[in-house]
DNA sequence: GCTAGGCCGTGACAAATGTCACTGGCCTAG
DNA sequence: CTAGGCCAGTGACATTTGTCACGGCCTAGC
């Protein structure tokens, strides 16, 4: 009743195996070599991006899978909901910017463990060994600032306007690019603005981005 | 005559004395263990922002110093600098944006290597033992880049008026930041966007912070 | 000593952005 | 069936931002 990581195939106890995708090549190599140094893991697997992560995963079904947040193709979140549709097995998060509403998304796909970047390096293997064993971590900090924190109080469209609006798009192309009038994008970034309290929709994107809501 | 990488203190040859830099815990830690890896590499100093990788290359005098770029307190360059007028050694700068004016700068100030983050794992030992050896190393990437790239065309202050836009600051905050009239950073925030080609002042802080000249 | 160029500022104007009020359609919960 | 929320839009308006032309100050170079 422990988990995926004890006696699967040969009698005794055997090493986790472990699936590592980060777009960063550097990176993602350094996490495989100190990884590898704990005895009790195997790397098994690593992808550059969302997309082939899942494949991977698929292919080799790997105890826990780590997956960095920030990827192209699929990012961590979808690449996880992924996985775990497919495949009998656990998700690490990790990430640089530890945002709360992520961490709540995170928590709804199911996902067993989430982690920013600015943990001990010696910290992850344990993180790791207890995601096996079927039981979660999620870095105190980061879950005291997302109870903390409120639910988002902006609407779709609102967060469809906001989430352009992080780059240097001006308010028309934005209307073309959602298929609205200038007005109507100009209400919800305006009604966004109010409810975030920011003085422009580039404040209010900024914010919303923070907080993890887009 | 090779680099200070041979026999400074007894005989024969020894392991290249390496100081790491990065504000992100767990890379730092995992490069740590990749290059501890090495047998002819030794990581005797790590730190989590330049101000302290300053100190700690002057009181351990590595062979070579492998910096992240982006670290709050002293960034990549700014350490190095300061770290090449007091230590006799030598600079590895590694990031995440592979930024054309950066590298320009970088080797403005002495720099040795300059690698991205792309980078394979492999390759870093390479590089790193042709920086002991008193070579240098650029990724052949962003050198092609920063060769096409033209130098920078903007006045200091217009560069300073940029930098402030890539916040979400209001012109007069900037103005008031710069202890200038709100006119005359519009009339500096014109002519970078008109140099520029940009459509707005975000778009010219975001094009000039691509090129690195910011 | 003149001049070119960067720097700092002003004033006037046009365009983009943000605010407000209001209309109407659609859906859902009570 | 109706009150309320979200969606989409319009029009009027104030504010901010971007453009342009201009003047004075200072410094480096000729």
């Amino acid at each position: 009743m422990r988990g995926a990581a004890e006696t699967d195939e040969a009698g005794g106890p055997r090493g986790i195996r472990l699936l590592i995708a980060d777009d960063e090549h550097l990176i993602r190599g350094a996490l495989v070599a100190l990884l590898n140094l704990e005895p009790d893991i195997e790397v098994v697997a690593s992808a550059d991006n969302g997309a082939t992560a899942v494949e991977q995963a698929i292919a080799t079904t790997p105890d826990v899978c780590l997956l960095d947040l920030e990827m192209p193709e699929a990012d961590g979140l979808e690449a996880a909901a992924r996985i775990l549709a497919e495949v009998p097995t656990r998700v690490v998060i990790v990430t640089r910017h530890a945002r709360p509403g992520v961490l709540r998304r995170a928590l709804a796909s199911k996902v067993s463990g989430f982690v920013p970047k600015s943990t001990a390096a010696e910290d992850l293997a344990h993180v790791i060994r207890d995601v096996a064993a079927g039981r979660r971590y999620i870095d105190p900090e980061i879950a005291a600032t997302a109870l903390t924190a409120e639910r988002c109080p902006l609407t779709d469209r609102e967060l469809d306007a906001l989430r352009h609006s992080r780059s240097t798009m001006s308010v028309q192309q934005i209307a073309d690019r959602l298929h609205l009038a200038q007005g109507t994008v100009r209400n919800y970034l305006s009604s966004a603005m109010t409810k975030l309290d920011a003085a422009s929709r580039h404040e209010a994107a900024e914010t919303a981005w923070q907080q993890g809501w887009i």
